[in-house]
DNA sequence: ATCGGAAGTCAACAACTGTTGGCCAACGGC
DNA sequence: GCCGTTGGCCAACAGTTGTTGACTTCCGAT
């Protein structure tokens, strides 16, 4: 992730780069936010943006090749499984804007087949691998993991990008309470048949 | 809804570039949907879109001016309403293309704030007011038809949208099944203190 | 002091967008 | 058959977009 090569003088006009084009995708999504305002936004020319980015696609990739960081839950008690999950990514698009990466691309994989796709990907190699350490049949590690990411990516959906008023309203504590058992069930409970 | 003065001798072609508009909107949100691309996909000149829709923001809204077909739940079992709702919005969004406007709207409220208006609106007043008929106390309709939106909406995006494999290959029959208990409890289960 | 390259600015291109107005053809009541 | 109304197409405008290349300015090593 820091493969950095020799500290070069640009430095710190590629990470403002980095730090507008990623308030700003978030706010716009990838097809409203442009060039010209990421590069107005970081209060440098539009072209420098290519210089270093190459191109939009490019600095898109970038802007979103994140870390979802999430926490080794082979030391959770089992009971407690969803509320550790939801309070996680609660706790991870509540923070200061510029870190909301994840927002980010929920917001471009609506309408983005290349967000979407990195979505995926981000499902694949990072939630469906921990999900499988907690979960008891490893079979049934894809879908678990899958009914997990639906109800998470919907409370991130209707609360922060359609911020319906009757989930806004709801403390994060309050959220856990409510959605944690969800998740567990998820988890935990047994698949009913088909 | 269906308010037509005289039958028009242009009838056809409206509803041919309603449909189109339907389909593009659905596939690619507002903005991406072009109403050069809807015109071809009608088979005529764009100028005629904005002879009869006037302008693209009008015909989205006209494209996604749609009923959501709830059905009365007060006449269905207690135990069944979760199984009854995640059913009906399967049905709903499984249909053939173009009845699915419910994606069409979705694909777009991500990155278009018109359309996650017009979200917030069929919220407020089809699932909110059904979700009242069937809860115990009247003051938590709200709060638990945002839980039941958050899931539902996150099932069709990571379904229908991202097109999660771990989601796509579960059946609408197994889907009701492992969805329909989290609906069930977010209508009927105490609320837990904050 | 000077020279090379990096950092940054400016102006422009080509493609695409929503939108407009003028023109032609077909229809239908008189 | 005549003519106003309607349905439809064509070409163009104005704005925005990603992207490019030439030009200037600054800094650090020699």
């Amino acid at each position: 992730m820091t493969m950095s090569g020799p500290p070069r003088r640009s430095d710190a006009t590629r990470a403002e780069i980095l730090r507008a084009a990623r308030v700003r995708f978030a706010a716009d999504g990838y097809q409203r936010a442009t060039i010209r305002t990421i590069a107005a936004d970081a209060g440098i020319d539009p072209s420098m943006v290519m210089r270093y980015y190459g191109n939009k696609a490019n600095l898109f990739a970038t802007a979103v090749d994140i870390d979802l960081g999430l926490p080794d839950l082979t030391g959770v008690p089992k009971r407690r499984l969803g509320s550790a999950l939801v309070a996680h990514f609660l706790r991870r698009w509540e923070g200061d804007p510029g870190d909301r990466a994840l927002l980010v691309l929920l917001r471009s994989a609506a309408t983005d087949e290349t967000a979407a796709d990195h979505l995926r990907t981000m499902f694949r190699e990072q939630v469906a691998p921990v999900v499988e350490t907690v979960v008891a049949d490893p079979a049934e590690a894809a879908e678990r993991a899958g009914l997990v990411a639906a109800q998470l990516l919907g409370l991130a959906l209707c609360r922060h990008i359609l911020c319906l008023p009757a989930l806004v309203a709801l403390t994060p504590a309050e959220l856990v309470a409510r959605v944690g058992p969800t998740v567990q069930r998820y988890l935990t409970a047994p698949l009913p048949p088909s």
